[in-house]
DNA sequence: GCTGTCTGTCAACATTTGTGTTCAAACTTG
DNA sequence: CAAGTTTGAACACAAATGTTGACAGACAGC
């Protein structure tokens, strides 16, 4: 799935606005940094378990979070992230 | 984690009240009956791809069914889920 | 009784998540 | 430039998720 590249984004989108790195965040959530790192990147899909300790690392609800994510797979269905749109 | 029956029984409660089984369910989410009987039974942690297959095929965001067990884990907190409120 | 539906459970197996370490690349700041 | 911070990437490994098939128990209605 592509999706999980977006999934990611929006992990790293909130890190960001918050200006947390990922040694700070994945120390709070009692994970492995490199996780992090690869779950940002789409490279792992993290359980529900993660997705809870991350929102608790990030100050704010789980499902605040996948909210998130919804938003930005809708746009990415409408924009559409085909290889058509890769060059515009 | 004790959590993960709560977040099972939540799964169990919006399959049960929209009067589906777990052979329909687990048929639209696309994964085995078995896998879904495990996860409402609080035996398996679904990863963030499971939720959202079975968010579409319960036919409600991801979003909201995880509002549902933040609702149901601070629930667990108030009442207490110890083995002192076990025999009340 | 018998039949069909639903669910729990087991077992073997493939796949993936998650952990630890290590090193290199990119970037900022003094 | 040099030093420090942050992140990406590649390992090997342990632990968990997820798949499939099969069987048993519970429960309803005929």
């Amino acid at each position: 799935m592509l999706d999980s590249v977006i999934v990611g984004n929006v992990f790293r989108e909130i890190r960001e606005r918050k200006g947390l790195s990922q040694e700070v965040v994945s120390g709070l959530a009692d994970i492995g940094r490199t996780h992090l790192s690869a779950i940002e990147r789409g490279e792992r899909r993290p359980t529900l378990d993660t997705l809870f300790k991350l929102a608790a690392a990030l100050n704010m609800p789980a499902s605040e979070i996948v909210r998130e994510m919804e938003a930005a797979l809708k746009r990415s269905e409408e924009n559409g992230s085909g290889i058509e749109n890769y060059f515009k």
